[in-house]
RNA sequence: GUGAAUGUAGCUCAGUUGGUGGCAGCACUUGGUUGUGGUCCAGGCGGUCGUGGGUUCGAGUCCCAUCAUUCACCCCA
């Protein structure tokens, strides 16, 4: 078979999915306990939802959506922006001045695949619309902090603050003259961003350019009265919460809509892709998309990237989603198998049997490798008088079973199996 | 979009100066005296050597192209 899964599309098999799944209970349980709702967004949206939202002249927009070019419509590089579409279509914010919502689900973006990047991703995604508090900002570093340190992760947080549109226009023009000074000594990416994004320049990997930045004007020196205040109160709340977190005034953000508080979840054991988690405020945003006029947070974690590190970080998985194995041995026991398994599934039980007609040893070994705690004996000389042999797998304990009608049976093995 | 590395069984890999693909490991499967597992032993299944060209008497091995994967850059969760 030569039809593969596209570059960056990856299948998730049995196996790993358990961890998904553990990974996905979790999230829930945790965005409960902050009392936030689920929202289920399309998938699809008009492709001007993501240009105005995440920016014209993002890497997102100019060059990695897919999108229909015939249609106008884009699959979601992010989430952010279907939903406060979704938001300001359904006048959410009138139903509750403060809406808290999460959604989980696959995002789109081509860019070249490499480890802990793909081009089908997902992100569970949580954010809240409607408080400017800076007690939220410090809530929701928190709650990404719960989740990872639940998991059993270690991740640091990193946060800073990118200002508002009062403040950063000044930074900005400080920075361009600091940048247009030490023009030479950057490399060739920085020169390139000294135009078109100059606060990049500020995390550029290069030693170089590390250097040269230390001397920056920073960020947080040409913060406004509000965005100071707003910013201690953070600092305040995370302490107040017992969060560990480090302020990195070389941390920037690739989406445009960024304003004050912006923070990341990073590993050192991801690669290149240090970040498993990362958001901010975006104060502007929802006014900008014709919503009304109120503030907004948010925070994406990858999916993929915790995957990867729950996988390295610990190994095992609880085997066996499976509570009895019924071994058949001739037709004559296999058909009544074949009956009695249903019936112990339609009562509740998670049974397996096989059809091939296999030894008794062969099933036991099937029994043995999926970790099944007991296996049910449908021997031919105990079928004739009624009776069958429960095994506990652990304790190599038999015991006989009456074989009465099938709701009697089944209530039995159900009262043994689950004591 | 850029750079580098790699493509041999379901998976992990051997394969020496080009001379018939490996009793390789894991997995799967059958058996080791009547109908009982996890270990051990023996057997079995399983490969268009990514694909297409080329050089050669002969290519898994050399050359070209192509596709795919991986890692890194750009960027990002």
């Amino acid at each position: 078979m030569n039809i593969k899964a596209l570059n960056g599309f990856k299948d998730i098999l049995p196996g790993e999915v358990e961890l998904w799944q553990r990974l996905e209970a979790l999230a829930r349980d945790i965005f409960a306990r902050f009392n936030f709702s689920e929202i289920r967004l399309p998938i699809l949206e008009k492709t001007d939802l993501f240009a105005r939202a995440i920016g014209e002249s993002t890497d997102i927009v100019e060059k990695e959506m897919y999108t229909f070019v015939d249609k106008q419509v884009t699959m979601r590089p992010e989430a952010t922006a279907s939903l406060l579409r979704a938001y300001i279509e359904h006048g959410l914010h009138v139903q509750k001045p403060v809406q808290r919502l999460f959604t989980i689900g696959p995002m789109f973006r081509h860019e070249r695949p490499q480890k802990g990047r793909l081009r089908q991703f997902h992100q569970m995604d949580a954010e809240v619309l409607g408080s400017a508090s800076p007690r939220v900002d410090a809530e929701m570093m928190a709650m990404g902090a719960m989740l990872l340190a639940e998991l059993g992760l270690s991740v640091s947080l990193e946060m800073n603050s990118l200002g508002c549109p009062v403040c950063r226009p000044g930074f900005r023009t400080s920075l361009l003259a600091f940048l247009d000074d030490r023009h030479q000594a950057l490399c060739d990416d920085c020169k390139r961003r000294s135009s078109t994004n100059p606060l990049r320049v500020l995390d550029c990997k290069n030693p170089k350019c590390r250097e040269q930045v230390l001397e920056a004007p920073s960020l947080l020196e040409h913060l406004c009265a509000d965005c100071a205040d707003h910013l201690s109160g953070v600092q305040e709340g995370l302490e107040q919460l017992g969060v560990q977190y480090s302020l990195n005034k070389f941390m920037v953000r690739g989406l445009d809509y960024y304003t004050r508080t912006t923070f990341e979840f990073i590993t050192g054991d991801l690669g290149a892709q240090a970040a498993v988690g990362a958001g901010g405020r975006y104060d502007g945003l929802i006014e900008q998309l014709g919503g009304p006029r109120v503030p907004g947070i948010g925070f994406a974690l990858g999916m993929e990237r915790l995957v990867l590190l729950l996988q390295q970080q610990e190994a095992e998985l609880a085997a066996s989603g499976v509570d009895l194995l019924v071994a058949g041995l001739g037709e004559q026991s296999s058909r009544y198998g074949f009956g009695l398994t249903h019936a112990l599934r339609t009562g509740g039980m998670r049974v397996v049997m096989d059809f091939e007609g296999r030894s008794l040893k062969s099933q036991m070994k099937q029994a043995g490798k999926l970790g099944v705690p007991y296996v049910l004996i449908l021997g031919e000389n105990e079928l004739v008088k009624g009776k069958a042999v429960l095994r506990n797998m652990a304790t190599q304990e038999q015991q006989d079973i009456l074989l009465q009608d099938e709701a009697t049976t089944v209530q039995t093995l159900v009262t043994l199996i689950s004591a």
